[in-house]
DNA sequence: CAAAAGCAAGAGCACTGCTCTCTAAAGTTG
DNA sequence: CAACTTTAGAGAGCAGTGCTCTTGCTTTTG
């Protein structure tokens, strides 16, 4: 039985997370404040500490918010290939997060900037959906490698690299080869050190030719992915 | 002529900085708080604002002080390699690098982390000391291009991307083929892209796996560059 | 229907960046 | 060398922050 309390608890939970995400994107994680919030739900201060139980609890809930549209809107934009076209799906995949990231600076710096300070993300809450855009690189490289359209790596891996990665693949509770884990890794480090590069501004301010370069290192990860 | 109370202001600003590099490696761009320094430095906190003009000017004096040490640390390492062994210089760039990040995680992520909101670096300060480990990455591409070290490419170039690598070079004053340049430009992204992951925990809390992880990445890179 | 639990308000503490005015010392100049 | 100017630092103060605690009030529950 659900009370109307326990509705308006919910309701409330919702219209923080809402003003957070504006806030994050509007001021950036450094000037989200839950006395600005207050203000926004047109409450006192210390009444949001109702049903948040400090910053950094704030922080987790919209970290896991943003992972989560992140993950999902890299898996819809995956969805519309077909499970053979793995090339596309790839495509797919690294552009769907490219665009969140471009469009959602604040909420991507959140999830893969500068870790904030005496503050980490409870494990238990953020691994899973953080977990879904790396599932699903893992998920392509390995469908690739079942239909045997991956190239043949010139070197293999080495034991101690093998055994490192089986380990990875069991953490996360698949069963992969480890030379399919370790390009997997390799595509899903590469991807976003090309996406924080192009939001941090690495590039310098005029980023006149960072879509087509951003083209470049996707063929040149997907390569030496084997694709 | 350098007067004694010149000579008094530079030796302050100097504290500071070291005061700073000190708050930041133990509790992070965030929490840097000028007053805090003031109370090290034995001083009240509005004098402080004498030597700097604000928190963002003392982010900036950081932020190039931190530039400066990754790129002499880079460059010290790939010093020590013979200028023919482009593979080797490239790895003691890299570890240069890595290791530098790894023991200096808050002035690494105060570089290449989530930008601190309302604040832009200011171009002119801190572009040289941010080029360093660019420029270094090029020489060593270059240098083995030149030698004739490098692999020919499966795909060339498209007409607009050589055009954009070519305004690149042109920005950083060398004279370098569009081909190298976007070679250097993902050897860059893409070490920054595996150097960042492993400062910011994106591999989990126990990193075993992150140094050999890290050769991989590495050789991965040195594959895709052509050497 | 009375007891228990949940809610918001308000005051207050310790902290922040930053500005202002004031005093005293140091440097410069006629 | 005395008068003037520049400068370092002190101290008060403003507006903001996260967070805690107490105090009434309302809703749920036994």
């Amino acid at each position: 039985m659900v009370t109307p309390r326990q509705r308006a608890r919910e309701q409330t939970l919702v219209d923080i997370t809402r003003l957070g995400r504006e806030q994050l994107a509007t001021v950036g994680a450094a000037q989200l404040s839950v006395r600005s919030i207050a203000r926004d739900l047109g409450v006192v201060s210390s009444a949001v500490y109702r049903y948040v139980k400090s910053r950094d609890d704030l922080l987790t809930l919209l970290v896991v918010d943003a992972y989560d549209e992140l993950g999902e809107a890299a898996e819809a934009a995956e969805r519309r290939r077909r499970r053979a076209d793995h090339m596309g799906r790839l495509r797919a995949v690294a552009h769907g997060v490219r665009d969140w990231a471009l469009a959602e600076p604040a909420r991507y710096a959140l999830l893969f900037g500068s870790p904030v300070p005496d503050y980490e993300a409870p494990a238990e809450q953020t691994t899973g959906p953080g977990l879904r855009v790396p599932m699903l690189l893992v998920g392509v490289v390995d469908d690739a490698w079942q239909a045997g359209a991956l190239v043949d790596p010139a070197t293999p891996l080495s034991k101690a690299l093998a055994k490192d990665m089986a380990g990875v693949a069991d953490g996360l509770g698949v069963e992969l080869s480890p030379a399919v884990m370790a390009r997997s890794m390799f595509a899903w480090t590469s991807l976003f050190g090309a996406v924080s590069f192009e939001v941090f501004g690495q590039y310098g301010r005029d980023a006149s030719y960072s879509r087509r370069l951003f083209e470049h290192h996707l063929d040149r990860i997907a390569a030496e992915v084997g694709l």
